[in-house]
DNA sequence: GAATCTATGATTAGGCG
DNA sequence: ACGCCTAATCATAGATT
């Protein structure tokens, strides 16, 4: 008997791995759904046995059937691309759908934004209110939003007849804005930086 | 000390959830890569913190990237819901895209495995070609296109005076297909050379 | 609050039916 | 191959710094 201390390596030997395999993934479902439980969180987990095309997947109860369509959503294109090559204009299709909806988004995301920055400048909200998983996009607002901002100012300044120096074009950020921009950075950056729009 | 049972519910104390949060999920990923490495299968595990628009994703090696890029995808329309509530119209325009999109796929599936049945039936094809992912979509294409052979059999019957008794809408059907349906395929069978028909 | 410690409950490898 | 059992390791709640 005396069990030994368990290294963690490939299982060679067929029937010991399958047995752990079942007695480990009925664990780590339990584990999962009691992190769910215990604090609040969505949380999944996806197992794709070899030899079998659909993962098993645990969902909590909430998320999980969300999770899973949207992760069926999109094998099925993947899917398709193994099936005979014929009509593949409707596939062609797909694509400026999806580069379409893509576009949506991102051009959403960019609207929200700055939508954001006016209500933090108005004093409506503040950057603490924000999730800054994206500070790229973020950048580019700010950017953009500060031109904008800018350019009206100096518009102003010409009509009054005084002129700004403007020595950046950064000058009118709020000193909170650039102190935070870059803490609690995600990693991830944006998905597919196909297109700078 | 003697540490109680630990009944499974919803932490209401904050630092405790935090704490037991940090510890389950460092726990639960060491489960996840445990069973990856251990029985050899893509694992992957989610978590969605509250307040964290990105989820934690613990990736296997290999597979992680696609799922990862896959399951990127889409969250980004729930990221947003927790933003300015502003303009949600746009939210409801890229619903609109993802539902015609979801469509314009299913139909697409429709229509590859409909233009695969008829390259068996031409002989064209091996059923051994194809991923047996979808057998329900299939059966279906199967039967609504045995339905349409077999309604121009009988027309052709009739107007040549013969009636076939077809005991079985399935008797037109290749010997080698009902014989192939519930083997599994390879899992690659790409065809991506330009087949025409 | 975060990091570390430690005793106890939870998980699971290995054996057996 | 499947389920149950038991001992041994592992995970982690609670305490401490």
């Amino acid at each position: 008997m005396t069990r030994k201390k368990v290294v963690i390596a490939y299982i060679t030997n067929e029937s010991r791995r399958k047995a752990s395999f079942n007695k480990r993934k009925k664990g780590l479902i339990k584990k999962v759904s009691e992190l769910s439980t215990l604090c609040g969180v969505e949380t999944c987990a996806i197992v794709y046995k070899p030899n079998e095309p659909e993962p098993e997947v645990w969902p909590s109860q909430l998320g999980a059937q969300v999770v899973l369509e949207r992760l069926h959503m999109l094998p099925q294109v993947d899917q398709m691309k193994r099936m005979v090559n014929q009509e593949s204009f409707k596939r062609q299709q797909i694509k400026k759908a999806e580069d379409e909806l893509y576009r949506l988004r991102k051009e959403n995301k960019h609207k929200e934004l700055e939508l954001f920055m006016y209500r933090c400048i108005a004093g409506k909200a503040s950057l603490r209110d924000f999730d800054w998983h994206d500070t790229i996009d973020m950048n580019f607002v700010i950017d953009e939003t500060l031109k904008k901002i800018n350019s009206r100012k100096n518009e102003l300044s010409s009509v009054n007849g005084r002129h700004h120096s403007a020595s950046s074009s950064y000058e009118v950020v709020n000193p909170a804005m650039t102190r935070d921009v870059h803490r609690n950075g995600s990693p991830l950056g944006p998905l597919n930086s196909s297109n700078t729009i």
